[in-house]
DNA sequence: TTTTGGGTTTAGGTTAGTCTAAAAATAAGT
DNA sequence: ACTTATTTTTAGACTAACCTAAACCCAAAA
């Protein structure tokens, strides 16, 4: 089965929208996410419904097929190693490497994918914390918690960000939060469920309930 | 000036075939170039003239502009850095790089490729021996003649080929002819013009002129 | 159970890039 | 100079990916 660009952004999009599982994702939800219009999703959905990779039924959204999941995962796959790369290899920051991922992860060539994931020692998660699946789709994913769920006194470990914008990366970078730091819940507010951490056991940092949401931490 | 993939292939295409000048190139030479039909051809000639990248007068073949040259030679240029670093850094063979370098010089991001030149050390030459452009789309050439013109008893050193086929360069392989190797001309049959070469001063072997017209080297 | 409003699809149009077939322009041969 | 032959362009169609505007479906509220 090949897909175009245009197609494996869309079967992305909607992989992501059903949280991996084959949860029924909406015509409006996708254009959301893709930046276009609804009317523009419909037609698309015609399509990845012909070919197999999502079951369509008009009018009562979608779903992933195995097929259509195994291929949103070989792409995510290319793009998550792309961002590897550009970090690791060419120092480009982490907010700085979406969007030229997006592009690259559409480049067709398996050799070129195996020898770019031996080139970079078959690394498990990318930039952002996020795992990096293998070469049949598997993910293991990692128990993890936003830092807003946790409680007061727990500890734990950044591993990933749920939010990859560059504004959002920008924002992490100048608190001084990033993954692999070591973080311990000071307070929560009732009210408005912001929360204080101390990370690396010397930095407290005041942050808002959506902005710790958005950090992922596993607990120890 | 912003091109579409298909238009930065066009513009290498006529770039190529006006030999680096701006020698006045045929519709027909363009659709055997770039295996499109002559009236796919004329639809584009009109687009990129529209855009000044080339002078296009009906019936009377193009002329690459100033403009244009230097747009097909950052193409160019990024083309030779993926093909450096899909040989260098992930042991592609040199006969396996042209198709994904053919994807990989229309991704957009000037940072990506300033980052890649650094990360290859700038190298100034592709595993094809062709000349990289710099950024500015400076190329210095090196003088170069196909060994089919060299005289008996001259010596030399390949420094490219010309024809970047998988097929040729396997038999480049085959025969163990590469870049950097030194060859004596040792023979050269009138009638058909073959030659028979001696490389690095041990192994003999006899080519057809075709071949040897693909072989560049500099004459010592 | 009928109305109504939000979500979704269809209808029809646009642009990029390709094609085949036919027309037009230039180049070549007598 | 006139008639061919070759090259090039135009005309008309197709697919992919988008759009706007209009029609349609369906579920929740009246
Ligand atoms: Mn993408
Ligand atoms: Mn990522
Ligand atoms: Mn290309
Ligand atoms: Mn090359």
């Amino acid at each position: 089965m090949n897909l175009t660009a245009a197609e494996e952004n869309y079967l992305k999009a909607i992989y992501h929208l059903s949280d991996g599982a084959s949860k029924s994702v909406s015509t409006n939800d996708i254009a959301a996410e893709m930046k276009t219009k609804p009317a523009s999703v419909s037609d698309m959905l015609r399509k990845l419904g012909e070919k197999e990779v999502i079951n369509y039924r008009k009018y009562y959204g979608v779903n992933i097929t195995p097929e259509g999941k195994k291929l949103a995962l070989q792409t995510i796959r290319k793009h998550r190693l792309w961002e590897v790369f550009l970090v690791e290899k060419l120092n480009f920051a982490w907010d700085e490497v979406h969007e030229v991922a997006e592009e690259l992860e559409h480049i067709q060539s398996p050799l070129l994918i195996q020898r770019l994931d031996a080139f970079l020692n078959y690394p498990k998660f990318d930039p952002h914390g996020d795992p990096i699946p293998d070469e049949f789709g598997d993910v293991k994913a990692r128990p993890r918690i936003p830092i807003s769920e946790m409680e007061i006194d727990q500890s734990g470990q950044i591993v990933a960000v749920k939010d990859s914008s560059a504004a959002f990366l920008r924002y992490m970078d100048k608190v001084g939060a990033y993954i692999g730091a070591r973080v311990k819940i000071l307070d929560k507010v009732e009210f408005d469920g912001s929360v204080e951490i101390l990370v690396d056991q010397k930095k407290s940092i005041f942050m808002s309930k959506d902005v710790a949401s958005n950090i992922l931490a596993v607990q120890s």
